[in-house]
DNA sequence: AAATATGTCAACCGCCTCGGC
DNA sequence: TGCCGAGGCGGTTGACATATT
């Protein structure tokens, strides 16, 4: 009997990594729990999910947000409060623990600037620095619905100060108490208006992309795995034909119990067409396939 | 150079929603 | 119709990096 690991919890570490985008690319994005238990990953699926979503999704973006995505954020909280994830899906490749941070940062700048500037002046003014850039009247607006404000008032969540924020003179007008759910004609409304959700970027950006790295992400398929039958846990959506595999390995010692064959691992996975395939609703043994690479051995 | 403050960001927690049964 | 589980979301924490004293 195996025993049952501890879940695993803190920084995920290069090899869990892997694994994780393997397993995704396998079985899409959706079934967290299910990626989890398969991958032998030993964490929950909700920490898989939020490994993907904030670190392993290839379509994140890197580093500083630039003044444009500043100020739409600062736009859309003045619109929307703290709906992060609403206000991440305006922001190709941002995700909403990033814009959260970002806001919290930045709020907090923002209320030591103003506790400064009252406590040096009896006129307290509208905060500048980096809000400046945001002001930029140039910059066009997701949204054509706009009118003018001097500044909005909003009290940071986060450190309970209340204060107020240069939106650059702009603000989105009504919508201020829409209540959760966005409607299709309003993801509709969006495509009409230029902005994409990261929900169709990143459907765009799983497509099987053949030309450029193989099957590796966003596949799913019946694959057949030698003489032990097409694997019952993937319904095929639209697996690859047969004639594209070159070569395919099978074995039941590589990954019973879910544990990896470090060696072969490492072949395997140094290729970045490679794919992977669960064969048994037990979860007890793999089966690795190779499109197009070196054969494996083992 | 060391100590301290501040900033950044990954990750967890708990609640809510939604879909399946 | 209510229950349950999975996924999603916002709030929060803590580790690490960088800046300042």
């Amino acid at each position: 009997m195996v025993l049952q690991e501890e879940i695993r919890k803190g920084p995920w570490t290069e090899q869990e990594d892997f694994k994780l985008v393997c397993f995704v690319g396998l079985f899409g994005d959706r079934r967290w729990d299910f990626i989890a238990k398969v991958s032998g990953l030993n964490r929950t699926g909700k920490s898989c999910r939020l490994r993907w979503v904030n670190y392993l999704h290839p379509g994140l973006k890197r580093g500083k947000m630039t003044p444009q995505e500043e100020r739409l954020v600062l736009e859309l909280h003045s619109k929307w409060g703290n709906r992060w994830s609403r206000i991440a899906r305006k922001l190709p490749g941002r995700t909403d623990n990033e814009i959260k941070n970002y806001w919290r940062t930045h709020m907090r700048k923002k209320a030591q600037e103003k506790k400064r500037s009252s406590s040096s002046s009896p006129s307290p003014s509208p905060p500048s620095s980096s809000s400046a850039a945001v002001s930029s009247p140039s910059q066009s607006s997701s949204s054509s619905n706009i009118t003018t404000v001097e500044a909005l008032p909003f009290q940071d969540s986060t450190t309970g100060v209340e204060s107020f924020y240069d939106t650059g003179g702009l603000v989105v007008s009504g919508d201020h108490d829409e209540v959760k759910g966005e409607t299709e004609e309003k993801k509709h409304e969006d495509h009409e208006q230029g902005c994409y959700s990261m929900d169709d970027i990143w459907k765009e950006i799983s497509l099987p992309e053949v030309n450029d790295i193989g099957p590796f992400y966003g596949q799913q398929g019946g694959y057949n795995c030698g003489d032990l039958g097409p694997c019952p846990l993937i319904e095929a959506a639209a697996p690859p034909s047969p004639a594209m595999w070159d070569h395919y390995y099978c074995s039941d010692s590589l990954w019973k119990n879910n544990i990896l064959d470090e060696e072969v691992t490492k072949t395997f996975f140094s290729s970045p067409t490679a794919t992977t395939a669960i064969i048994d609703n037990q979860f007890n043994y793999a089966a690795r396939f190779e499109y197009g690479g070196a054969s494996l051995t083992g």
